[in-house]
DNA sequence: CTCAATAGCGCG
DNA sequence: AAAGCGCGCTATTGAG
C-alpha cells in the first residue's frame, strides 16, 4: 500500500484538454459530468446544485465511462482517505511521554447513549478494504503482550429479538443459527439449506434496514425490485415476523404519545417533533425522527449494555490483580492489551462478563480474537 | 488568519 | 432533495 499512496501525491487529473484538482468535487463535477459525454440529466445533485461524485454514483458510472475516470477517481479518494486520515495524521498524535496514541472519549456525543471517539477517532480505523486494514499493522502490543478483542455477535439484531418477543426471531437466536440465513429461508418460503448467497445477503440487508426504519423505496432502488415489489416482500416480511411490525408501531405510537422513547436500561430520547402535533417540522424532517425513534431502543440499549460490560470488567480485572487493560471500545467491541501469561484467563473473563452483562430473551453471544498487533487478530 | 458550511468517507 | 441509524476527520470553498 505504501506505494499505491505515495502514487498520489499529485491530485490534478488532465482530461478533456483540461487540468483539475482531483479534490475539488466541484471541479471534477463540472468537467466529469458535463465535458464527458456522460448523460447527466438523472444524475443525482448535491445541496449546491453541482453533480454528486459520491462514491455510489461513481460506481455507477464506471460501466458507461469510456475514459475510466470513475474508476480513477475511486482508486485516488481511496488511497487520498488513508493517506490524510490515518497514515500522516495518526504518527503526529502520538503522546510524547507515552509513546502511544490516546483517544478522547465522549459520553455525551451521542444521542442514543453511545460513546464517540476523538483526537484522534480510534472507532473508525479501517478494516472493510484490505489496503485500509494494512493501517491496522501499525497498531501493535508492547512487547511480550498480547490484544484481546471481544464483540459482541449481532446485538442490535438480538436486542429487536428481546424489545419485539417475536417468535421466529427468538427462536433463531436461541437455535444459534445464522440469522440472516434464517430469515432469508422464512421470507422465501425455502428450507434452510436452500438458502442462496445471494438471498442471504439480500435478508441481511433488509434485516439491518429494519433497524433502521428503512422503506420500500429505499429496499426498491437497492436491489433489483420496483417499488411495488418491494412493498410486497416487506408485507411479506412482516407477515412472518409479525413482532416485529409490532415493535416498529408500538415505537410510533410512543414517541407520539409520551414525547420520548427509551432504552431497555432507561435511557430516554426526546422527540418534539413527533409530540407536538403543532410542530412546524415538514414531512422530511417528521419521517427522519420517527426513524430515530425506532433506533434508539436498539441502539441505545446496546450502548447501555456493553457499558455495563465495560464497569463489570474494569472491577473484575482490578480485583483479580491483573496488570492487562481495557484500551478501546468500538460500540460493540472491546480491546484489551495483556501479558502472555494472562491472556487466556482475560479472554475468558471478558468473553463471559460481556455475555452476562445483560439478560435478554435471547443468548448474548461474544467471539473472542487475541494477536499481537490489531491487524493480526485470530480465532 | 479563523470560522462555518459542504461534500465525501472511514467505522459500528 | 430526501427517501436506513449513530459518529469524527479531511479537504474545499466562501466569508469576514
Amino acid at each position: 500500500m505504501d506505494e499505491q499512496i505515495q502514487a498520489i501525491s499529485q491530485p490534478i487529473f488532465a482530461i478533456a484538454g483540461r487540468e483539475f484538482n482531483l479534490n475539488s468535487t466541484q471541479q471534477v463535477s463540472d468537467v466529469l459530468f458535463k465535458e464527458l459525454d456522460l448523460p447527466h440529466e438523472r444524475l443525482r445533485k448535491t445541496k449546491s446544485g453541482h453533480f454528486s461524485t459520491a462514491s455510489d454514483v461513481l460506481e455507477n458510472l464506471i460501466e458507461q465511462d469510456e475514459t475510466g475516470i470513475a474508476q480513477k477517481m475511486l482508486e485516488y479518494r481511496e488511497m487520498q482517505k488513508l493517506k490524510s486520515t490515518y497514515v500522516d495524521s495518526l504518527p503526529t498524535m502520538i503522546h510524547p511521554l507515552t509513546g502511544r496514541l490516546h483517544t478522547s472519549l465522549s459520553q455525551t456525543g451521542a444521542a442514543t447513549g453511545r460513546l464517540s471517539s476523538s483526537n484522534p477517532n480510534l472507532q473508525n480505523i479501517p478494516i472493510r478494504n484490505e489496503a485500509g486494514r494494512q493501517i491496522r499493522r501499525g497498531f501493535v502490543a508492547r512487547p511480550g503482550w498480547q490484544f484481546v478483542a471481544a464483540d459482541y455477535s449481532q446485538v442490535e439484531l438480538r436486542i429487536l429479538a428481546h424489545v419485539s418477543g417475536d417468535t421466529g426471531l427468538v427462536e433463531a437466536f436461541r437455535l444459534d443459527q445464522d440469522i440472516h440465513k434464517a430469515t432469508a429461508a422464512a421470507v422465501f418460503s425455502i428450507p434452510l439449506e436452500k438458502v442462496t448467497f445471494e438471498q442471504r445477503r439480500f435478508a441481511k440487508a433488509v434485516n439491518f434496514g429494519l433497524i433502521y426504519g428503512m422503506g420500500a423505496f429505499r429496499l426498491a432502488r437497492d436491489s433489483e425490485m420496483t417499488l411495488g415489489e418491494a412493498e410486497r416482500f416487506i408485507e411479506a416480511y412482516f407477515k412472518q415476523f409479525p413482532g416485529i411490525q409490532g415493535y416498529l408501531e408500538g415505537t410510533k405510537r410512543q414517541a407520539a404519545e409520551k414525547g420520548y422513547v427509551e432504552t431497555l436500561l432507561g435511557r430516554r430520547r426526546y422527540f418534539e417533533i413527533l409530540h407536538n402535533p403543532k410542530s412546524s417540522a415538514n414531512h422530511n424532517e417528521k419521517e427522519r425522527a420517527r426513524r430515530e425513534a425506532i433506533n434508539h431502543p436498539i441502539q441505545g440499549t446496546a450502548a447501555d449494555i456493553i457499558k455495563l460490560a465495560m464497569v463489570e470488567i474494569h472491577k473484575a480485572l482490578q480485583e483479580g490483580g491483573y496488570a492487562a487493560k481495557m484500551l478501546l471500545q468500538i460500540h460493540d467491541e472491546l480491546i484489551f492489551e495483556a501479558p502472555e501469561a494472562e491472556v487466556e484467563a482475560v479472554r475468558e473473563l471478558v468473553v463471559r462478563l460481556m455475555s452476562n452483562a445483560y439478560t435478554l430473551a435471547v443468548p448474548l453471544k461474544v467471539e473472542a480474537s487475541v494477536g499481537k498487533s490489531w491487524y493480526a487478530l485470530k480465532e
